[in-house]
DNA sequence: ATGAAAGCGCTAACAC
DNA sequence: GTGTTAGCGCTTTCAT
């Protein structure tokens, strides 16, 4: 009766003389076809009332609503865009829409979200660098919704499919090649200290330092969180405590921005008296001045690896390799000298 | 039968050996109560087996679906991030999902995220930057779903609610600054020239120099897009033309950290040898270096503002300023000279 | 090629 | 306080 949300299904029919039914069929297309003159009549009367399809209606109806959720740490922190606009670049090429949530790195809100997500019915989840614990995310495995990880690879079973950069490899690499480039004093900057990520890419560094037999200074290894705040924070730390070192490595591009900038508040020079490595390679990366060398790995491409994957197997189909582990990239840029044996390492 | 998507109201009810009914009203915390005892028993066993209420089905059922849509130009161009993030911390704290959407500044796929929102049936829309013209957001106005604009203001017919920065009076203050400042030939590189946000920092650049009773030369307006990249092959098209400057003027902060970056590259001091003022005051404005001074607007504020509006219309509430302009500041920072009378300006 | 009818999971009168 | 009954707008068998 009421005028309210333009119209239905039943509308149109009515309107045309012919069944619901019938209208369903021409708005989907329907195999089994439907005669060309009824068609005609019925795709009119839709133009004309500007109908369009209640999403909600047909998701009650075929059980699954063409949304997918994605939840990351924070929109409008530097390293997320890219990300997200790489799943959401590949889902609307299939027609699903996209549920954002902000986790801000906290569990509770990242069940928050998830909860909040398997409410809408969404298809499917793609969480990015999540921090929930394997309990939570075992449990919600019972909601049966296809799950997508991204940034961090918990036990295989957890998730449906996973991609991640090796942080191990990562920070191996970049840590190295200060090494051979004769820093001996190497500072590491990491972010959260409780992530996993963030434990993996000090192994690295570790890792690096047995692998060229130099001892390891605990006290040149700082820990706060993923910010340029902290990168900045950090160099003072360092510096009023009147600990010597060559090069600094960070967790992130964000902590190394901070760092860069604060060296050279101090009057230090990057890279002609300590050179600085990222980690990421955000897109600001190029806009700092002297643009960051770090290291890389293909977000945006990940992102449209994992939408894809989790189409799949939302659709039902086998996908070959669900967990993949992909070997971060050493970018020198400017904040590390040149050497003739860069090529290496790239 | 199928043990498919956990549970639903109906399994539930049987289980209690309640009615639908009840069930639907504990959920609900439906005023006119239900017996303490039945309540206890109906949350055990949602409790036990993890029943998630669909939300699809209540929206069918009460028709608002509490979502709402938010299309942005590009969620991975810096300036959106901290919209956005505005928009999602509100939503998220009154139980609203956002369905994110990128319109890339064309028209066409802006209309085809509004349409795809209408179809998943939010209960409202955020558009930001929109580039749609009047015909198209007129007849949009058809679906009589609550719309809220930002940062660009349509004929208030367009909108239930808009909120938009003063470009003009943005564009005009700066100028002004620059030109007491003493410099006379301030050059102006716009962002896309289509956009009304784009002609009316223009127009400020142009009254500033009425105001101020100087001749406008127009080899010192040139414009192109947004971007950072933009900003550097400006800086390069005007040097190469070698035509004389004192000071730039940008269209987006974006857009003045290419600028500055060229600049320097070509071994130009700023703000020694010459000035640079940008717009918007994104988070970049900080980490770069210099620090770029700017004209800025409190975006996250006028996201959370535009959002509260949106909410109160889509809830029946009436809204007392539905349409707001707001007064941007300058931030001096260190792309602009000091100056005694730099307090009046900001 | 098309219609009738049941059903998806929920809410909302209206009864008792 | 609780159950019954109709929807909401769609899809989907099963007939015809």
């Amino acid at each position: 009766m009421s005028e309210k949300h333009g119209c239905s299904i039943a509308k149109i029919a009515q309107i045309c003389g012919v069944s619901k039914a019938t209208v369903s069929r021409v708005i989907n297309n329907n195999p089994n076809g439907v005669g060309e003159e009824t068609r005609k009549r019925v795709l009119k009367t839709i133009e004309e009332l500007k109908y369009r399809p209640n999403s909600l209606a047909r998701g009650v109806a075929t059980s699954h609503s063409n949304m997918i959720g994605l939840v990351v740490p924070d929109v409008s922190n530097f390293f997320y865009p890219k990300i997200i606009r790489g799943v959401m670049d590949y889902m609307d090429d299939v027609g699903y829409s996209v549920i954002l949530g902000n986790s801000d790195y906290n569990p509770e809100r990242e069940a928050h979200q998830l909860l909040h997500m398997i409410d809408k019915r969404v298809d499917g989840i793609i969480l990015c660098s999540g921090v929930s614990n394997h309990e939570f995310l075992s449990d919600f495995r019972k909601y049966d919704v296809p799950l997508g990880l991204v940034g961090r690879s918990f036990d295989h079973s957890l998730s449906d499919t996973s991609i991640t950069g090796d942080n191990i490899r990562g920070s191996l690499k970049s840590t190295s090649y200060l090494i051979r480039g004769g820093n001996r004093r190497v500072v590491y900057i990491e972010g959260n200290p409780g992530l996993a990520g963030s434990q993996q890419r000090l192994e690295g560094y570790r890792k690096a330092h047995r692998d060229a037999g130099i001892p390891i200074c605990e006290e040149l290894i700082l820990s706060g969180d993923y910010s340029i705040d902290y990168g900045r924070q950090a160099v003072d730390d360092i510096l009023d405590r009147g600990v010597k070192f060559d090069a600094i490595m960070t967790g992130s591009d964000l902590i190394a921005i901070g760092v860069v900038a604060q060296l050279q508040h101090r009057g230090i020079r990057v890279p002609e008296d300590v050179e600085v490595i990222g980690f990421d390679n955000i897109e600001l990366t190029t806009v700092v001045n002297p643009p960051l060398s770090t290291v890389s790995k293909p977000h945006y491409q990940m992102a449209q690896h994992i939408s894809q994957q989790l189409l799949s197997i939302i659709n039902g189909e086998q996908v070959i390799l669900p967990h993949m582990i992909v070997e971060p990239q050493l970018v020198l840029r400017n904040t590390t000298r040149k050497r003739s044996y860069d090529s290496e390492y790239c």
